[in-house]
Parts: C-alpha cells; sequence; structure tokens
DNA sequence: CCAAAAGTGTTACCATTACACCCATGC
DNA sequence: GCATGGGTGTAATGGTAACACTTTTGG
C-alpha cells in the first residue's frame, strides 16, 4: 500500500493535511463499463484508488499520479468531478488499519483520523492497455460497474455520481477516444454510449450522427471478429479531436 | 474583515488548514449580471468573498456562511463547481496583510502562507433582496461581469470559469428562480438567459418554451413599468421547480 | 401620431426518429 | 439455409427558427 510507505517515510508533512484524491477508473471491456477498485490484505471492503496531495504538486497531479499507480497509464484522461466535504467524511476504519501499521509517535491524533475533504476524479483508460502492478498485500481488480461489490465509505455513492456527470456532459466526454484502442468499430463506440445511457441507440443514427461530427476517420479495413459480417475499423481524427476537447467544446450532440 | 477575527481569536485551528471556499454571488439587475466583490482597506485589488472551512462544518455550508456574511441572504443556492488546486496558488499578498495585523506567534511559517486549495461556489441571488454590511475597513460592492476592476490572484478566472459553467449547464441552473423577485416578467427572465448566453433570444420562441416547461404560472398582473406595454407578470411553480431541481432533472432546454 | 416594447399565431425548415432492405459470415 | 450482426437509404415526424401583425403606453 503506497500511501503507507509515504506516511512511514517520516514524510507526512510532505503532504496537504486531512485532503486526498480519489479516482473512478473506468474502462470498456466485454461490452460492460468496468471500475478499478483496491483492497488490502483481504478485507471485507473495496475502496476508491486514492492518494494524498503532495505539496509540491498540483491536484491534477495528483490524481494522473493515483492512475498511474494503480494502472501503469499515463497521459490518458482525468477529470475532477466533485469535492466530497461533509463534516463527517472520514476513512476512520482506513486510517486506524494505517496508523497501527506504521505507529508513529503522533498517532493518537495524527490528522489521518481527522475529517478528509476528498476531491473525486473519474478517469478513462483503454481497458487493454492496463497494467496493474499491485504492492504486497494489496489487491486490485475490475468490477462492473453495475455490480460493485462492498465498498468503503460511501464510496458507491462516489461511483454512481461519476457516472451520472459524464452522462449529464455526454457530449463533453471522449469516452471513445480515451476508452477505445486505437482502431475501433462503430459498435463498440455505440456500447459505450448505450453503457452510460443506459438505453439502447439506433445503430443507423448513432452511425450518421458519429460521422457527421467529422471527428472520425473510416479505415479501410474490417474486424474479423465473430460469426458475423465484419465491422468497418475507425480511428479519431485526433488533432481535431483534441483542439475541441482542449477548448471545452461539443464532440458530438446526443439527444435524450 | 471577518477572517482577521476568526483567526485572531485564537481559533485559528478551528479551521481545516490550506483550504478554502470562494463564491461568485451573482445577482441581475438593470438588465446585466452583477458579481460581488470585496476589498479591504481601499487596496488596489478587489477579491471574490471568501472564508475557511470551520472543522465541524460541511463545504456546502461555509458557501452558505460566505454568502451570507456578505449580503445577509440565507436558504438561497450555492453549488460548487471547481476546485482550483495549482500547487502555485496561494494569496500571498492577503496572507501577509492577514498576518501583519493579527501577529499569531507562528506568524513566520503560518499556513495562511502556504499554499492553497480553493474550493470554488456560484451563488444566485436577488439583487434586492441583499443587505450589505460591511465590516469596518471592508467594502463590497457589485460589478458587471463583462467590466471587472483589477481582482486578486486569479479571480477574474474562476469569474469567467463560473458563468462558462452555468451556461454549459443552463437548462438545469434555477437563473430566474434565484434571481429574480417572486412576480416576474417574461422579458426579464429571457434577458439573464440572455446574459449568460451571451447572444440574444427571440422573443416569442422563449416564451413558449419556458410556459411548455409548466413551471411558470401567468398571473393575471401586469407590471406597470416603462412608456410601452405592460409585460404581463408570472411566478414559478415553486413546488415543482424544487422537486426537479432536487432530483438534477433539466428545468428547461435550451438548445444552441 | 409615432416609437418602442409586448402579446399571439403561422409557416418553413431541419434534425431526429423509425423503419426496410441488403450484405457478410459461421454454423 | 439460416440466424446474427453490420451497412446504407428513405419517409414521417416533431420541435425549432423565422417572421408578421396587433396592442399598449408615454411622449
Amino acid at each position: 500500500m503506497r500511501i503507507l510507505k509515504e506516511v512511514y517515510d517520516s514524510r507526512h508533512n510532505e503532504f496537504l493535511p486531512q485532503f486526498s484524491v480519489e479516482c473512478v477508473i473506468l474502462a470498456f471491456n466485454d461490452n460492460v463499463l468496468k471500475v478499478l477498485l483496491r483492497r488490502v490484505d483481504m478485507g471485507d471492503n473495496w475502496i476508491l484508488p486514492w492518494g494524498l496531495v503532495h505539496k509540491e504538486e498540483d491536484v491534477d497531479e495528483t490524481a494522473e499520479r493515483v492512475l498511474k499507480e494503480s494502472t501503469s497509464i499515463e497521459n490518458s484522461y482525468v477529470k475532477q468531478f466533485y469535492l466530497f466535504g461533509q463534516k463527517d467524511r472520514t476513512d476512520k476504519e482506513l486510517a486506524d488499519k494505517i496508523l497501527t501499521t506504521i505507529q508513529p509517535k503522533d498517532a493518537e491524533n495524527h490528522w489521518l483520523r481527522s475529517r478528509f475533504l476528498s476531491l473525486a476524479y473519474y478517469a478513462l483508460v483503454e481497458y487493454g492497455k492496463v497494467r496493474m502492478e499491485p504492492e504486497e498485500g494489496e489487491e486490485l481488480s475490475w468490477f462492473n460497474v453495475d455490480k460493485l461489490p462492498s465498498l468503503f465509505a460511501k464510496h458507491d455513492q462516489v461511483i454512481k455520481i461519476a457516472l451520472r456527470t459524464i452522462r449529464s456532459n455526454i457530449g463533453y466526454v471522449p469516452l471513445g477516444r480515451k476508452m477505445l484502442p486505437e482502431k475501433f468499430t462503430m459498435p463498440e463506440l455505440r456500447a459505450i454510449y448505450e453503457c452510460i445511457l443506459g438505453q439502447e441507440l439506433d445503430r443507423r443514427n448513432f452511425q450518421r450522427k458519429m460521422i457527421s461530427t467529422g471527428l472520425i476517420i473510416p479505415l479501410n479495413e474490417t474486424l474479423k471478429k465473430g460469426a458475423h459480417k465484419s465491422p468497418h475499423l475507425y480511428c479519431f481524427d485526433k488533432e481535431k479531436y483534441q483542439e475541441l476537447l482542449d477548448n471545452d467544446q461539443e464532440l458530438v450532440r446526443i439527444i435524450l
């Protein structure tokens, strides 16, 4: 558990106190959305990957670091979506575990026990690119977003709010670009949107709309996969796409 | 300056350290959007109303308190929209001013000097209900959002992002409900939307759309005002409205 | 009487929706 | 051959946009 080491290294005043960053890391595989969760010492409860903010680190960098520590992925996409700041929000159980392990001198009144503010991010990653390297005693695993295990604190709420946030901003979120491989098929892209929206979308209309954005380039290749007609492969026009993303412009208009 | 008192009262460890809440308080008057700013000791720069988070206080409560302290308004509408967490974000100038005034024993290394995280809220208030009660040496004043004075730090950016956030969520933000008096006219309501969107909207289509939400009740009164035909007065169906708001549902669909 | 602002109704248009039909593949 | 999934075209629909005319009021 990385945080243990960091705190233990008596660098605990290298962090901003009473503040953490947690990441809802999302990927798409097997036609469902997955979220990455962590468990320590085979405990009962899973938890979102999280971290503390170094004193010389932007909070966005913290989120990128947390993402990298759990997935080995860099330069992907992280976006803050909510600061959870209720006064009773604290991971007492977790603090106990950490503090009894590392036994700092101020364990009794250590700030880890006190109230926490948590800034939540969602991250979109390509499932196939993820390389998990859990630490000793740590476990990392994907879960379907609609079949979550027992979670610490109210982390299931955090995940729900992440999904709702993405849903309500769906036209601005680079779902396909960040969750699909370089080359992808239209049914795959559509499936992501259907998962997020929780409803089916018309095949043909979806395709038309996506093509009409001008952000998607058809390739002269098909994907041989199932026992059916091979779907075409596409890729994104990365430059155009990035420009819209950088300026917070709408990528595609989805109306519900 | 309230914060001075609070810190001075040696209750400085009653706050979460290195964390502040700042409010972009918006109102509508004279057909333009106004933002409330604060200035201390007739200094050169204005600043957004802000505050520290009490240890036993939700961050939302802090925002409500900051709003109340500057406008006397309670039970209005505050919404967090972004946490500013760059590593170089600190109000050195402000910290100096506070610390030289109150001279705490740990002034040199006081956490007020260190890096700050700021959670930004926007608040929507009814202009006519605002009662400013500035403290000694403190000044409060409205400014047109497009004619801002010189601001501390990057607070003009914060205001811009607040407006952009509202714009991109425009259908979900209770603009009229929170910024207009009990009874209002359709041209007034439209003017707010035009300010936020930065473009004119067709009178008739706007009216139709608003009425069709079912959230607006026409009254059998008109407002006698200018040298023109008196516009009808309307009020909101508060119950229906609140229900949508509570469930994060769309109030009205504005398409651009 | 005129200018300015507000109320109401109607039409044209375009984007979304809802389909139907054909093609490719593996069993 | 057939079931399944993918590709493409078209007609119907419904909401939005554009606009004309009337009414009211103060100067």
